[in-house]
DNA sequence: ACCTGAACACCGTTCAAGT
DNA sequence: ACCTGAACACCGTTCAAGT
């Protein structure tokens, strides 16, 4: 058990080259340059540049491309605020929304970051952590297990999938123009568009124009809740028509 | 008003040389390649191999690599079968479940696709058409204009974003492997979880390999489709409930 | 008008060599 | 053990020149 083989005790004691970084810093440097010029500012040799060293070196610290976006999503999911939804004492339902939105507004702050979360297995420990908060908030709802495991995936694509839509029609680079403004833009796109071929779409400019605003995050995100199975317990697969049974 | 400029018709006269291919043939080439390898397997200059040209040639037919990615979208989104929607016999909620399916099908043939609708603005034809008939469909159910507009939005953030984040555990290559055996490589992953630190997610495992599937896709959309708002005309804001007004 | 040829300024990743 | 130096096989995009 002892002694067949070098323990890293020992590696430590023959005092190879120390790390010239840590993982934080790799992930640090990755983030600001995500942040000053979009996801295409990020790459291995963009972060060896920052950190003055040569681009291979940084693969002692990641394994790929991806593993540094996946570390990168870490840190900021990694920042959302679960106890928003841990907390016994508000209704359910507001918890959640309320929780979205202030993950909406942090993702805004690395919109770079909604789109990698889109295109990645969200297994990480953060998504993890995300996921259990959510799972517990709901059984506080009265949902069942099952029911409750369902809604948490339905909640997560429909918050996720909203921010990034959002985004996609930004240059990723924080700050975002004020949503005001963004929402003033879709609408001057949107009013030209032909009536003939669109009507109802023609006709709709006015919310369309909103589509990207916390109103209309909030607004489909209460649709979802209000449509959850309630504890009374249906048969929550494909069947139900309206109400309560 | 004339023969100050030349027309097109008469440079058409002067017979410069003849464009070798048309768009089609290009966004042809880059399907091809997306199916084949996926999207990393796309490129200005992969496209410009596989039809036997200098990689410059291809910006006559595309004005950059987003674009054709934008093309390529819209060759796939445009073969949605908005039929479904817009038929008006079946009842409108299953008509959206049938047609999402449908889509999501569609979707899982080129994966790539998935991902490529969340990363950048849904504002192409097919788009539009898209838009314009789950408008049309909402509006036979009985939704004011204004929550058919914000309810068209949820049904796609939902929709799209519910296939991307499906697409994201795999390669992209089609075609994907069977549905039972993703969800089967998911449970193995989810059983080694630690119950300790995620005591939901564990006593969860079973549901949430299953986040992938048919029926998970069916069932959020159904959720979200239940908590609309009925013509009845409730604010549709913040503050309902439960149940009709 | 469209393609070729050539170049610029990048990429991720691998390998051997230094310390 | 970690970094340097050098290389391989790519990218998107631009420009001038041919036809």
């Amino acid at each position: 058990m002892s002694g067949t083989k070098s323990t890293p005790d020992e590696q430590r004691r023959i005092r190879p080259n120390r790390r010239a970084f840590t993982e934080t810093q790799i992930v640090d440097a990755a983030l600001a340059l995500l942040d000053e010029g979009g996801v295409a500012a990020v790459s291995i040799r963009s972060v060896a540049t920052r950190l003055g060293v040569n681009p291979n070196a940084i693969y002692t610290y990641v394994a790929s491309r991806a593993d540094l976006e996946r570390a990168v999503v870490e840190r900021v999911l990694g920042a959302a605020q679960l106890a928003r939804l841990t907390d016994p004492d508000p209704e359910w339902r507001t918890a959640i929304i309320e929780f979205a939105l202030e993950l909406r507004t942090l993702l805004l702050e690395h919109p770079a970051v909604a789109t990698l979360l889109m295109s990645a297995p969200m297994d990480g420990v953060a998504a993890r952590d995300l996921g259990e908060a959510l799972l517990d908030c709901l059984a506080r709802g009265g949902l069942s297990a099952a029911d409750g495991a369902r809604a948490a995936y339905a909640i997560m694509v429909q918050t996720i999938g909203s921010v990034a839509l959002e985004v996609a029609e930004t240059d990723g680079k924080p700050p975002l123009s004020p949503e005001s403004e963004r929402i003033t833009l879709r609408r001057t796109a949107l009013d030209t568009i032909d009536g003939d071929r669109w009507p109802h779409t023609r006709s709709s400019t006015d919310v369309m124009a909103q589509w990207i605003s916390a109103d209309q995050f909030a607004w489909g995100l209460r649709a979802l809740l209000d449509g959850l199975p309630e504890k009374s317990g249906r048969p929550a697969k494909f069947g139900s028509d309206e109400g309560a049974a």
